[in-house]
Order: C-alpha cells, then structure tokens, then sequence
DNA sequence: CTGAAAGCGCTTACAG
DNA sequence: CTGAAAGCGCTTACAG
C-alpha cells in the first residue's frame, strides 16, 4: 500500500502547522483568518497530493459519521430496491453515506442489524420495522439515536414515521370494484400484526360495509411470510377453487399479487372475465401483464424523500426534540384492464 | 446522549488495566495468559454494560474497517437488488458491512462513488464497472485497493472478475430460436462499448451465421442507456412496423424485454403467433406473463456469492499477489412458451 | 494570522 | 499474568 499521506505530511511539505492546514480543509480558512495566499497553496497542494481526509480519524474526534443505516424488509423486492436507491442518491447528494440491508422481515436479523448498525457509528437509521422490535426502538430513543420507521407503524410506539395511508388505498380499491358492479370480493393478505397489513384489510372492510356488502371471513385467505412461493400459489389455487362464487381477488401487496397472478392461471381462471383482480403496489408485471392490473401504488420518491428529510431534519437539528412526527403518504389509484365494469 | 461507556469505564469499574480488557475483547486473552476468572469478569460485565466497542477508534488504529463497498448499476432493478441482496448477507455472515449504491451507468457517478468509497476507508470494492472507468480502475490497483468486478469486463484492464459467458447465453437463445423454425430473428440491445453487450450480439451472430442464416444489420435495433421508458417504447415499435417481415425478437437484457413487451402489446404483435420473443435475464414478468418469455438467466445466488468470496479472500490475504482470478458463470437457458416450434 | 498540544477510543509492543 | 504508554489522523480550544 503506497502510503497514505496525512495533514501532517502537507503542512510539513508547506512549512504550515497542522492546525492551518486543517482549517482550510474545513473551509474555516476565511473565517479564521488565514490569508488567501495560504489557503491557496493548501489547496492547490490537496488537490496535487490528491489528499482524502481519513474519516475514522474524524468520525473519532467528532462523533458524527456522516453515514445513516437504511435497514428495509426485502432489497430484492422492487417497492425496497427503489426506495433504497432514492434514499441512497439524496443522502448522498448531502454529503451522507448509507450502510443497507435487508431484514427479511425476521425481527432477530432486523435486532441484529440495529446493533450493527449502531456498533458502525451510524448518525442516523431509517427502518422498516419488523414485528417484535419495539424493545429495540425504545432502546435507540433512549440513548438519543435518531430514527425514522417507515412503510408501517409500531404499535403504542412513539417515532418519527413515514407511511402510507394503507386504509385509503384498500378502501379506494375495493370501492372502485363495488362501483363497477362487484359484489364477492375476496382478499388475500398476509397473517400479520404489522400496522400496515391490518389497515389494508380494514379499508377492504370499510368499503364492503359501506356498500352493505356482507363482510365475509371466508372471503379472506391469510398465508404467511415465510411461506416459500409454491406453497403460497398453492394456497391461493386452493382458495379460489373452493371459493368458486368469487367475482373478484384483492390482492394485499406486491409480491402477493405476483404469486396470485401465477396461481389463477394454475387454475385457468382469466382476469378479468372469470375473475376481476386488483393489489396493492405497483410494478413492471402488473403494468404489462395482459390484462393489466389495477393498483393501489405506492409513491415510491415521495416516500424516500420525504424519509431521508425527516431523519436528516432530526440528525441536524441542534437541540433534542421530543415531538416526533408523522408524515402519511397518499397511495395512488391506477385503474387497468383487470377490473372493468362487470357485465 | 448517555455517554458511551469505554473500554477504560470498564477497566476502572474492574480494577484492571485497559489493556487486558481489550485482550479479552478481542478473544486474545488466553493467549495472553489471563486467569479464566478475570476473563469471566470482563464478559460478564460487557454484557451487563451493553458495551459496544469504538468502531472508528478501531479502523484508525488497525487500518481494517471491515466494510466493503457495493457499486452497482441499478438498485432497482431485479438482477442487481437481487445480487446485493446475496452479497450484504453473506459479507454479514463474515463480519462484513456493506456500503451500496448505484451508478445508473454513468461514469462521473461511479467515480465519485469510488473516491467516496475509498474515503469510508472499506477494505474492497465490488463494482459493476461503467465504461470510462478503466483509469479509476487502475488506481485502485496501483493503491492495492482490492476490487473486483463483475457483470462486464473493462476491455484491456487485468482485474479480478466474475462474468457471466454472455456470448453462450446469446448463443444458446438464438439458437434455440433457430431450431424451433424462426429464420428472421431481430435483436434490440443498447448502444455500448460494454463487454457484455458486445458479447451479446455475437453470440447473437455466431448463431445465425453457423445456421447460414444471413446476419443483417437491419435486424438490430441499439437504443441508448439513457433514453427514457417512453422513448425506448416508441423506438422498438417502430422498429417492428417496419421490419415486417420478423419472425422472433431477441432482447438483449432484461429491462429492454419489458419495454419490448410493452411495445408489442402498443402495435398489437401477438407474441408468439405474430412473432417469437426470448430474452436476456429474468424476472417475474418474463416468468408470469402469458405466454410466458424463453430466457437465459443469470444465477444470481451464484454471482453474488463468487464476488464476495473472491473479494473477501483477496482482502483476507496476507500477503499481496499479481495474479488476478477470473470466474466466468454459465447462463441457464429457460425455455417457455415464447418462442414454440413455429408453424 | 499561526503554532503547540490535548484528546477522541482503541491496539499492541514493551517492560516487569 | 498485568500495567504504562505510544500512536493511528484528525479537530479545536488556547496561547501568542
């Protein structure tokens, strides 16, 4: 390794001491008076060294790292890759480095990862928590770790938050197929006490009731996380076989739609003169496959922003708050081919 | 902030110098000779404390950040979450953190990412390399930052790798297509000096020409990188209107096969009665969609897991070699309902 | 305008 | 078996 130079190895090169040279690098030169032509030939010397500041070195005298951890659910999911990505390129656009990973929605990994995160000095974390890990958000609060949960709430938890209104979207959803003449509509959702999960299965229900549409437990089939694909499109072949009155499935998230797609062309169900389908996110599959299928969509910029401002609102403010707030984001309803008015 | 508690609070509260609590932190007390029973104390009240050591104060003093740096092109897109996905886990296994971000392809985001990289002090660079980055390359080496790279080549750098053999993949899908009867096959792929997709075309083109079917620069269709989703629609379709006379499409990666479906679907082409399609890469479109899309897919698992072994082992190294390893991935050929025997 | 020096929290060679 | 101390590269209060 060709040996890295330090501050001390320019001021020495310059006949400067190592204060001077470290205010220039800081942009402190005016401010502590060091005169022009000093600063300059700093400068210029940086620049023909091509000196980089060792951060450990500064992260130790300073305490602040300038690095956040995003910590969310599935990186290989398109809705988290791209948030990640968002967040990623705005953190960095303010001088911020991102530490990522994924939990797997496994609250020992999302435990694990925390104290990781935090082991590496992280200033900040953006999360997507999973079930079980309020103890290790208290945890964080308590020792002034500046956090923000984002995609579902904890409950009872106090945070900053950044989330969709799950409700509005599944409400808006199931209305739209009540309007266009649907009337046994099933939902496959996931067994979950996340925040989330429960809001989407309570708009579907608002929705139904309103119409007078009978609220029906054997319209809903709930799989389970964990459960590999074969068993979930097994499950949803299963379910619709059984519940052959259906006119249409509501899908509760992304990946569940996916499986729910694979699963109904098992059976040679066809959306939509068999079966209307609507889910929640969006992605390339539900925009081209044919029929294409209506969604609730995530804003997927507005939501990264709006998480990487809050956190970095909060890492840069001077003095500790203890008002913590809440942002909700509106999902977006996109009617396609899978849902038309019923004949 | 409730102050950190360090090694020397630790020390202190046991009677002991700072230096035998660190032996013990760092799994050296045996070999240092130091009573069970001290050592017993010392975890004990580690673990009481909840003491997580300095991190910063660590790498500045051992120069081993166990960090390494993640660059790839697109966070979002399915391939590369997915690889990310593999490798964070993997690096955590071995006590790696990971540090990730896009280039979106272009070549200042790269280098300001590397530099940025450096800057965090990783220990190595996983990198999708961009074209244009051969000299930031080569300083990596010269400054025995160890790297590798994988999904393309950088033409003339000697470099650790691991690449997929694009030019079987190619081969193998225009084969298959020229075998079940397609005789006017077109290809769409991305204006670029980039290995893999040069690799692309030829394998495209050593099908053809082994078949004695004539390779006509007609039948290919190059879009840019940066061209927008719209554009790129527009583009393929009309490149089918007005070569008429096609009987298969080859789209030479995985977000160019979206758009292709979409344009097919825009002029209404009937895949696979109007025209054949097969695709580099897959994904849950090309997996769900009816038909379903013929692919040469990229084991993913496998990519991932070879970069970070050959990263880590590089890294883990004791002493530095000249030599670089290269480790070329076989493409799987799937075929689906696509590309059938043609009438 | 500039310099000498403390100290961030750790690891490790050296001394006993 | 254990302790005192140097030093990793920086920032910054203090002194001039």
């Amino acid at each position: 390794m060709t040996k890295k130079i330090s501050i001390k190895d320019l001021a020495k090169e310059l006949q400067l001491s190592i204060a001077t040279v470290s205010f220039v690098i800081n942009g402190k030169g005016e401010e502590m008076g060091i005169s022009e032509q000093t600063i300059g030939k700093v400068i210029d010397l940086i620049r023909k060294r091509d000196y980089i500041p060792n951060n450990a070195a500064r992260l130790l005298r300073t305490g602040k790292s300038h690095t956040i951890g995003l910590i969310v659910e599935d990186l290989g999911n398109y809705f988290f890759g791209n948030v990640a990505k968002v967040i990623e390129l705005e953190a960095s656009k303010r001088g911020y480095n991102v530490f990522l990973c994924s939990t797997d929605n496994n609250a020992k990994t999302a435990k694990e990862l925390i104290r990781k995160m935090r082991n590496s000095s992280v200033d900040g974390l953006i999360i997507t928590p999973t079930k079980g890990l309020k103890d290790e958000l208290e945890k964080l609060s308590w020792d002034n770790v500046p956090y923000v949960l984002f995609d579902r709430l904890v409950s009872e938890l106090d945070a900053n938050y950044v989330v969709l209104d799950n409700r509005k979207g599944s409400y808006d959803l199931t209305k739209h197929l009540i309007s266009n003449g649907y009337e046994d509509i099933g939902i496959v959702t996931i067994v979950n006490e996340m925040s989330q999960m429960q809001e989407r299965e309570e708009g579907y229900k608002d929705a139904l009731l309103e119409a007078d549409l009978a609220y029906d437990k054997s319209n809903v089939l709930k799989v389970r996380f964990d459960d590999s694909p074969e068993e979930i499109v097994d499950a949803i072949a299963k379910f619709v076989k059984k519940r052959k009155g259906l006119d249409a499935l509501f899908f509760a998230t992304n990946y569940l739609g996916v499986y729910g797609i694979e699963a109904l062309k098992k059976v040679k169900i066809k959306i939509p003169y068999d079966m209307a389908v609507v889910s929640f996110d969006d992605n390339d599959l539900f925009r081209l496959f044919t029929p294409s299928i209506t969604v609730a969509a995530q804003p997927i910029r507005e939501i990264a922003v709006q998480a990487i401002d809050l956190l970095l609102s909060v890492i840069e403010k001077k003095e500790l708050t203890d008002k913590y707030i809440a942002k909700v984001i509106a999902p977006v309803l996109i009617q396609r081919e899978s849902s038309p008015p019923k004949l």
